[in-house]
DNA sequence: CGCGCTCTTGAATTCGATCAACTATGGTGG
DNA sequence: CCACCATAGTTGATCGAATTCAAGAGCGCG
């Protein structure tokens, strides 16, 4: 199949994205977990800084954190378990979703550090975690249990904006993608995900001098379970795009091709024409 | 067919279910919203005591907050609008989903007053209503001017921890929703919603007794929506479901027969054998 | 009564899943 | 070094669930 050949065992760890903005910084030493109780402090409060916290917040969060490491292939927290702590992230991958063993486990979302893991369910009384967190790979964690942080919040009013914040932005995200599962067909939803990846890239002058590349970071069998559908059903989808010259597609590297096709794609009003060649 | 029949044109607003609990005496004037200044405001502190505030957090958002009443079928915000409060359903029913005509208009949605409708756009920095929000009766909302809320949040602590137990309910029941609608097909998803407006039924010792029943109060065709599914598979899904026995149903009316059954197949543990006669 | 609305039922179709090879890659151990 | 195996992805054939299209039935209302 002419050149269409790439990487295939696995997504090179080390062709990750070159670290962007003022999270470039954080991710030292990448597929490995800062070592040691010092390094685990240090990580946190560069972490609650990366997220937007002032000094004081930072440090009053830092005296109630519990950190934590989890190795690869295990579950940070396993759903039906009681939710007594918000879970930041601190390095390293997990995926959410659900799935007894490390087989037959299904992600529908994936998140990098630093991301908070779990900002919702503690707040709930028996509340538990709604979905399964596996690590994929080494990972650290930072968990801040709920009766310690309630007090904390009444008296730093900024804490309390930022957890109102994450969560709106939660529910904002959430939303937009039940709205896509519920009447967006599996070419619109990838093309939307592909769309979505490539930032804004501000329109691009020249004929074909800098095509827009999107790098897949994870297995594409996670990324069809994120879309919800198939491994099988995105191989042929991702062939579909490339028939049509929407992108092009070698190994775990994408080079979108025709962005405003593909938002049109993604909008679902593309009369899914393909030529008969 | 027997005695299927019942009312088909709409579902009666008569009918609607006794009002439980303390928010029975919150609907006086069914299908009419609460007429004159006076009376909204009455009712907004009745509706934010309802949800859970304490008097000096009530007393400080009454304060805040501007009502508006909306005519049905008229569009309480539109997706797109720049969401500069948080927004409040005193009376009446709304529909949150996407379409431009009051015809075409998908819900994904249903709220009763009293709910928060919008509670997560305005925290956002540039923030949009997620979706669209239809009246679906003559509807009085509230709306709490952000820049007006920030400030009190900081004061009372109550505000902040109501705010964010809200947002985490409502991360839970996306989170959850969406899981369902990646891995659940038609049946198990109606299942499923059948099952949770059973409420909790302390297991009737007794046999046929009290059976227990669902009052549809919405167009199936909006019930359908709300589950992704089209009006004619939710058509020939209750008539599945009645031919093994375990519903029944007449117009908007659904007698559950076999609650067990209902949860197997909202597990989606049941064969989904169907007896040939 | 006829019109408009909602729901129902049937037939045809289509999208995506499932099942089953087969290819490509990397790691392991003889 | 190479045979061998495990894993990831691709491709094709087939199946099935749910939508679409089309027609009909029940009910309320002017």
């Amino acid at each position: 199949m002419s050149d269409t050949t790439g990487t295939l065992a696995r997504p090179a760890e080390a062709a990750a994205a070159p670290g962007r903005s003022v999270l470039g910084a954080l991710n030292p030493a990448p597929g490995r977990a800062a070592r040691g109780p010092a390094a685990a402090a240090q990580r946190l409060g560069a972490v609650l800084a990366a997220l937007g916290l002032g000094p004081a917040e930072t440090q009053t969060l830092e005296r109630l954190a519990r950190t934590r490491i989890v190795p690869a292939g295990q579950c940070v927290f396993r759903r039906d378990d009681a939710a007594h702590a918000l879970v930041l992230l601190l390095q390293g991958d997990v995926a959410l979703g659900v799935g007894a063993a490390e087989t037959d486990f299904r992600p529908e979302r994936l998140l990098h550090a630093p991301a908070w893991l779990d900002l919702s369910s503690a707040w709930l009384d028996h509340g538990t975690h709604a979905l399964d967190g596996r690590a994929l790979t080494e990972v650290l964690v930072a968990e801040l249990p709920r009766e310690a942080v309630q007090p904390a919040l009444d008296e730093r009013p900024g804490l309390a904006r930022h957890v109102i914040t994450g969560l709106a932005r939660e529910v904002r995200a959430l939303t937009l993608n039940t709205h896509d599962l519920m009447h967006k067909d599996a070419p619109a939803r990838l093309a939307a995900w592909l769309h979505e990846r490539l930032g804004p890239e501000p329109a691009a002058a020249g004929g074909a001098g800098a095509p827009s590349v999107v790098q897949l970071t994870e297995r594409k069998r996670d990324i069809a379970s994120q879309l919800g559908i198939t491994p099988e059903t995105l191989s042929r989808l991702m062939r579909s795009f490339m028939r049509r010259g929407v992108i092009d597609v070698a190994g775990y590297t994408v080079r979108v091709l025709d962005p405003g096709a593909l938002a049109g794609i993604a909008r679902g009003d593309e009369p899914q024409v393909e030529p008969a060649a």
